[in-house]
DNA sequence: CGGCATGTTTCGCC
DNA sequence: AGGCGAAACATGCC
């Protein structure tokens, strides 16, 4: 899925059924609590919200979280604002569809060929971490929580509940901008190095925020595949498992 | 065809 | 008890 980055975006695209009433709703039984999500017909879309990776509409009182895991994509009065996902299939089928819900004005449908897309009405979302669009300031002070944590800080920084949001390549992007190893023990990160990590989220969020999503970075998908060199160094990148995710980076620089 | 993929939850094992 | 790593989930693509 869409990463924090991208979620944003859906955020942004769900926004225009603000104002609109709920017609139908159309769910795959294997996603959602369909008669739970039936109670949502007749009631009004009355905002949208995201925090981390998630999202939800607003309706009149109630909330109904989409969440989009890996291959989950969002379309809104028939248009996607991310109209391929990276790693996700080239072609869209109609069986796809885990929800469609048409409105009094417009519709919203999710295609997830992997079917681990989720709808799920008035979610809890209180274990999650800070936002990561949030204040440095703030991020710091989240993360300074954790400074005794022997987990790697890869894994740390893909802990949703302590940052929500982010995801596998805008981890990997923050430490290479911040010239850490991935598999370095949390707690063994100087003060120094803690506040260059610290600093280098805010940094990456927005500039890849600008740039358009979490697959615009230094470590772009064409880079994570194939056998590659550090576009600053020209040093062989490095692939190792982590949290069960692979980690890319460079074994020059990130130390 | 084997392995891998912007993710979360669950299950064991320390 | 709490924290960590690996497996499980489902399916398409290279």
């Amino acid at each position: 899925m869409p990463e924090g980055l991208e979620a944003e975006l859906y955020a942004g695209a769900a926004a225009q059924l603000v104002g609109h009433q709920i017609i139908s709703i159309d769910v795959d039984d294997r996603c959602a609590d369909s008669m739970q999500l039936a109670t949502l017909i007749g009631r009004d879309i009355i905002g949208v919200k995201r925090h981390g990776k998630r999202v939800a509409l607003v309706i009149d009182g109630a909330q109904l979280e989409l969440y989009f895991a890996m291959t989950g994509r969002l379309i809104v009065n028939g248009v996607a604002p991310i109209p391929a996902l990276e790693y996700g299939p080239s072609t869209e089928r109609k069986e796809w569809d885990r929800l469609v819900m048409t409105t009094s004005k417009g519709s919203l449908r999710v295609n997830d060929p992997r079917r681990w897309a989720r709808f799920t009405l008035d979610p809890d979302w209180s274990m999650l971490g800070i936002d990561l669009m949030a204040d440095a300031c703030d991020l710091q002070k989240a993360l300074g929580e954790h400074r005794h944590r022997t987990v790697s800080v890869k894994a740390l920084l893909l802990d949703q509940r302590v940052i929500a949001g982010l995801g596998n390549m805008l981890a990997d992007e923050i430490l290479f901008g911040s010239d850490i190893d991935p598999r370095r023990q949390f707690s063994s990160l100087t003060d120094d190095e803690f506040e260059r990590l610290s600093q280098q989220i805010s940094l990456t969020v927005s500039e890849l925020g600008a740039r358009g999503g979490s697959h615009k970075g230094a470590l772009h998908p064409g880079l994570r595949t194939a056998r590659a060199q550090c576009p600053l160094d020209g040093a062989p990148l490095q692939r190792v498992t982590l949290a069960g995710r692979t980690a890319i980076f460079c074994s020059q620089h990130q130390r």
